[in-house]
DNA sequence: CTTCCTGCAAAACTTTTGCAGTGTA
DNA sequence: TACACTGCAAAAGTTTTGCAGGAAG
């Protein structure tokens, strides 16, 4: 086994928009579909160097947006200032909890969201790429820390 | 009655915080809750400044800020670069169905998501300030156009 | 051979921050 | 009278882009 699936629908929709089949595009799939979790352009760049690849930024950069066009890896981001990559596992959809306050994330399944998204996507011809559900708020320990922050009402 | 709601909870917000009533964090209110869509903070500051009202871009940067943590606006990203700001509209929830070609930004509504929603923060006893759900894709009319884009097999 | 790619470094953009003067409480 | 707030402009930080040489088809 050569090509993994993936790398081969990448190779496929390189070759269906005439672009080609580069050394750079390879590592970077190696790389990108290696991860697990999100992940932002400066770290899969680090990544692909410290495998050895040779690698420039504005290539991570550039190849990465084809990636989120051809529909293998999802972008979004969650409050930092960068934006995440995550390499789609089919089927398996999750979203995320994230807290303002100590920037924790707690990523959730939920099979009835999905269901209602899917819906919601057929009733407006919607040929959904990724999806991004995100929650902001205080997590449980934060709570009680935010509400010290205020100031005493008797001063 | 001079105060709206929103204002007067804003105002009750700073004076628990020990922070102060000034003009421009009146302009602010005053810009942002007649807005009904999502604006970015360069608009807030183009529609203030418009309205005759003397205040500069880092202030409305620092207040936009208070206002997201006080809960009396939403703050989140659609896939463009600046963030965007939008005035909550009490019980309402909605989400975003946005193109990725034409960009063009649906807005739905679903009483189901906002439950499982809540039920799921429930679960992990967290505090939502705000969530933010956005479906990327393709809409209807550019789905055709997206194919049309991809080389003819033959060549 | 013709395009498309890559790397480099500069550019572009949005958001944040330090400082000194001003105004609120 | 203290301390918070504002404006300005520079800084910070991430992503994009122009160009020239190199490589895939």
């Amino acid at each position: 086994m050569r090509t993994p699936p993936e790398l081969d629908q990448f190779l496929r929709f390189l070759h269906a928009r005439g672009l080609r089949i580069t050394a750079e595009r390879r590592a970077l799939c190696e790389e990108i579909f290696e991860q697990h979790g999100h992940i932002d352009a400066e770290q899969v760049l680090a990544a692909a160097q410290a495998a050895g690849h040779r690698i420039s930024r504005a290539t991570i950069y550039r190849n990465l947006e084809l990636l989120v066009e051809c529909g293998l890896v999802h972008k979004y981001r969650l409050g930092g200032r960068r934006f995440l990559y995550e390499h789609v596992h089919a089927g398996l959809q999750h979203h995320h909890l994230t807290c303002r306050r100590c920037r924790r994330v707690v990523e959730f399944v939920s099979p009835g969201i999905g269901a209602m998204l899917t819906e919601i996507c057929r009733a407006h011809r919607f040929a959904v790429s990724t999806h991004e559900l995100q929650i902001l708020g205080l997590c449980n320990d934060c709570q009680a820390l935010e509400r010290r922050a205020e100031k005493p009402a008797g001063g």
